[in-house]
RNA sequence: GGGGCCAUCGUCUAGUGGUUAGGACUCGGGAUUUUCAUUCCCGCAACAGGGGUUCGAUUCCCCUUGGCCCUACCA
């Protein structure tokens, strides 16, 4: 495969949408692992809906995850590449192909065309255009242009031809020209429209590769029609299969979270995110499913992507990203306490070696599957405890009752949490507080969940937690001894 | 309405003309953790239906059903 070259073509009209991610993702995998390269542009020409905020939310999103294409290339804002700048361009073609009279301008209005197509769905006929202004003469089309009449321009496509395409992970995909009109590739010379700019930009990027969603099958065909009308080699096609809603509708925003900013937001990692989504429509034979960009790279073809659409699983992607987390944790602590510092909120402690010391702590291991957890998880030790009932403290399950934890267990524990040398180093500390607490299992005649589960609660008024001498030691002895009044002020 | 695409556990999926149809997530149970979480083990759970082809179809073909996409002077 001679130079492979994709194309990555967001259109500026919402934020950086999951979906779009996900085909970057892939038409990047694809191009890293042929050799090839990945460029961008911004499809801009419904400047309607097109915002410059989106533009650069999109740009900034795909940076960030580290997709957004090869040598800075065509990535409007630093070398500049947006269709809106290439109006002359397709001005040039568009003109090429009225004088070659393979485009013809139409005049009809808008009126007329609703009303055309509203009989022709009453009439129960698929409604297409009627070829109302198909044979007027060039000459008299060009005059009524000139006088300023309002005019789209057409496409004059065969009457009865089949269109067919190799699909690279479909296969052989046909359709015929009845099924199509002739449909409008510009409002006017200067303003064209989308089937027109993407042919055109392909062909001037030098696309090899056309990789995206399969809601464009329907549209290659009127697309490879333009590819000859121009004279213009036609690419090669994949249609990845989509990301759906539960319903199995395409991912929308109405039923899902789409925005990656969100997804960021809320501590998901970009390479956990950029894995998952790998995997959701793609796959390799063997059981791996947490991948490297390496690896990815290395191990992605065209030919494993799915047909079926895959449905987007949140639980999942949860997963995935507590892996990454475990990993990250345990590879470079520094490196992940950056990441994790703008989660980390409502905790008063400037002392950061504290706190990778905390990450670190194998009881901590596996907590967390996004990073927005972690300031839970970590809260208990900084801020004061938060109210519980004392039905948490006094648990039915472990038959625990407030007499007990008042009259014997708290003051045991206050006793043996007093008791201690409070100076000794961390891990001798933390073997010391278990021993004592554990040690009052045996001298109340108590079960363990009756001893144990009580002191943890008290010590961090959550029902799920650190380990109790986790929490002692972070905690400090004044701080314990205050949390276990504070218990057995509740069961009086 | 028309055309196109698709169809393995709830979800992501592996897989084959003959398999106890495999893995992961979720869920349930157990073990370890002297409590929660973690970790480990076990378990629940699928080839949409009907016809062919075949000695034999989840696998190949057709039909049906279902879902989705497109059917714009959006992209």
């Amino acid at each position: 495969m001679t130079n492979v070259r994709v194309r990555i073509p967001p259109s500026p009209t919402g934020l950086l949408h999951i979906g779009t991610v996900r085909t970057a993702l892939y038409n990047f995998l694809f191009a890293k692992h042929e050799g090839g390269t990945m460029v961008f542009r911004m499809e801009d020409t419904d400047k309607e809906r097109s915002k410059k905020e989106y533009e650069e939310d999109i740009i900034n999103g795909l940076v960030k995850l580290g997709i957004a294409g090869d040598e800075g290339v065509h990535i409007p804002g630093s070398k500049g590449f947006r269709q809106s700048e290439r109006i002359e361009v397709y001005t040039k073609n568009l003109q090429k192909l009225l004088d070659e009279n393979k485009a013809y301008y139409c005049f009809c209005t808008k009126e007329r065309l609703d009303n055309m197509r509203e009989k022709q769905r009453e009439a129960k006929l698929p409604p297409r255009y009627d070829g109302c202004c198909k044979n007027l003469s060039t000459d008299e089309a060009k005059k009524r242009v000139e006088a300023g009449e309002k005019a789209v321009i057409r496409l004059r496509i065969p009457e009865n031809e089949d269109i067919s395409f190799k699909d690279l992970v479909r296969g052989e995909t046909c359709i015929n020209c009845k099924e199509l009109d002739d449909f409008v590739i510009a409002r006017a010379i200067d303003n064209p429209l989308y089937h027109l700019t993407v042919v055109v930009d392909d062909h001037d990027m030098g696309i090899t590769h056309v990789i995206r969603g399969e809601d464009h099958i329907s549209n290659t065909p009127k697309q490879i029609l333009i590819f000859r009308a121009l004279g213009y080699e036609v690419p090669h096609f994949a249609h990845l299969p989509l990301i759906l809603n539960e319903d199995k509708s395409k991912l929308s925003k109405r039923k899902n979270k789409v925005s990656v900013d969100d997804y960021l937001a809320e501590g998901y990692l970009p390479e956990a995110l950029l894995n998952f989504l790998a995997l959701l429509g793609w796959n390799t034979p063997d059981e791996q499913e947490i991948f490297s960009m390496d690896e990815l790279i290395e191990k992605f073809t065209l030919d494993r992507v799915h047909k079926g659409g895959a449905i987007f699983d949140i639980k999942k992607l949860d997963w995935v990203n507590g892996e990454y987390i475990k990993r990250a944790i345990a590879e470079n602590i520094d490196e992940f306490f950056e990441t994790v510092k703008p989660f980390i909120k409502n905790i008063p402690t400037d002392d950061e070696s504290l706190i990778k010391n905390i990450l670190k702590d194998p009881d901590f291991e596996g907590r967390f599957s996004k990073l927005s957890e972690v300031s839970e998880v970590l809260e208990p030790l900084f801020s004061p405890i938060p109210d519980y009932p004392t039905s948490l403290l006094a648990l039915d399950k472990f038959q625990i009752t407030p007499a007990m934890l008042k009259d014997k267990v708290l003051p045991k524990a206050k006793e043996v949490l007093s008791g201690i040398d409070w100076e000794r180093g961390e891990s001798s500390k933390s073997k010391v507080i278990s021993d004592g607490l554990v040690a009052i299992v045996g001298e109340l005649g108590l079960k363990n969940g009756q001893v144990l589960w009580p002191i943890r609660v008290a010590l961090s008024g959550l029902e799920k937690s650190p380990n109790f001498a986790t929490l002692a030691v972070y905690l400090g002895k004044e701080e314990c001894l205050k949390r276990l009044d504070i218990a057995l002020e509740k069961c009086k």
